[in-house]
DNA sequence: AAGACGAAAGTGGTTGA
DNA sequence: TCAACAACTTTCGTCTT
């Protein structure tokens, strides 16, 4: 596909590298480095949201990137020949338009500048793939160019845009990093995630929990043996209507803790809930109810027995 | 002593009147 | 706009390994 692949992992040495297309990255399964991701974007899709302004931004022509501070192209009210077509009074108005757009758009345009800097250090931090960063920079732009940003810190929208992109692209990332990645509060970073995807009328399926496991079972050090059979387990609970309702990472991460246990390779209830940025107590929930519906007691059993 | 378990009270968000 | 509600968290005491 794209060049030759980096065959052993630079920071383990290990050789159990897997290529995720979609999300654009090569993913250690060892010790969870994503090794690889400025990959070829693919899907990427270019929806339009601003039916007003299509008109006067019809953006055609030459490949742009939204994470380009003023994407190449800015706006100017009039120019000279309109002038001599005016009467004084007219002047006026066009001068003090002009002067209005002038002030506008250098002060979106430096925005702009110093969040897309912002929107680049914290995805590089939690190394997000391009197609991803690209979506979070035209939803920011989008925020600013309709005004969402009063009001709000410019660093919690660039958060915001980034985790509403990263749910788009399937390649998920917890509140929690985010928060930690760019300094803001967990709350306000779900606030104006909602704020913005709202207003933006962007809709965003609800992530699916089997999209946490590799990341997670990575930095647990888990088999791939366990990682595959938490999977099993997330299906099942799924045709069991288990997971409705639910926070995705708590169950996420029940189905890997009860998987590690089956495989013998226990972690505490601590370990998984720390990776999974949710408490014991949920997963202590969700592990319940996965033992009550799904039969899985036997396997536990069946595990310790062998010790 | 550490981990697992569960009860009770609190938090922030959604929903429906 | 407000109250009821569900999911999740925090805290804490008890049991198990």
């Amino acid at each position: 596909m794209s060049g030759e692949f980096v065959k052993k992992c630079p920071e383990c040495g290990g050789i159990n590298l897997f290529y995720n297309k979609e999300k654009g990255e090569v993913i250690c399964k060892d010790c969870g480095l994503v090794v690889e991701e400025k990959m070829v974007d693919f899907d990427q899709e270019w929806r339009e949201f601003d039916g007003d302004e299509a008109e006067s931004r019809r953006r055609t022509g030459a490949p742009m990137t939204y994470t380009q501070y003023d994407q190449g192209l800015g706006t100017e009210v009039g120019q000279k020949a309109d002038l001599y077509r005016l009467d004084g009074k007219d002047k006026n108005k066009f001068f003090r338009l002009r002067k209005w757009q002038y002030r506008i758009s250098t002060a979106i345009e430096r925005n702009l500048k110093l969040a897309l800097a912002e929107l680049k250090r914290v995805s590089s931090y939690l190394k997000l793939p391009k197609s991803v960063e690209e979506e979070a920079a035209r939803i920011y732009t989008l925020a600013v160019q309709r005004g969402l940003v009063r009001g709000r810190s410019m660093e919690s929208v660039v958060a915001g845009s980034l985790y509403a992109a990263c749910r788009r692209h399937d390649v998920p990332r917890t509140l929690d990093e985010l928060s930690e990645a760019s300094g803001i509060e967990k709350k306000e970073v779900g606030r104006t995630y909602r704020f913005v995807t709202r207003e933006l009328g962007i809709t965003i399926l609800p992530s699916n929990p089997a999209d946490y496991i590799a990341r997670f079972a990575s930095s647990l050090k888990l088999s791939a043996e366990t990682q595959s059979r938490a999977i099993e387990i997330l299906e099942k609970a799924q045709r069991s209507e288990l997971t409705s309702g639910r926070g995705p990472t708590g169950i996420a991460a029940a189905a890997l803790y009860v998987s590690a246990l089956i495989h013998g390779e226990k972690r505490t209830q601590r370990e998984v809930a720390d990776v999974a940025g949710v408490t014991e107590v949920t997963i202590r929930n969700r592990y319940k109810e996965l033992l009550d519906r799904l039969k899985l007691e036997k396997e536990i059993k069946k595990t310790k027995k062998k010790e």
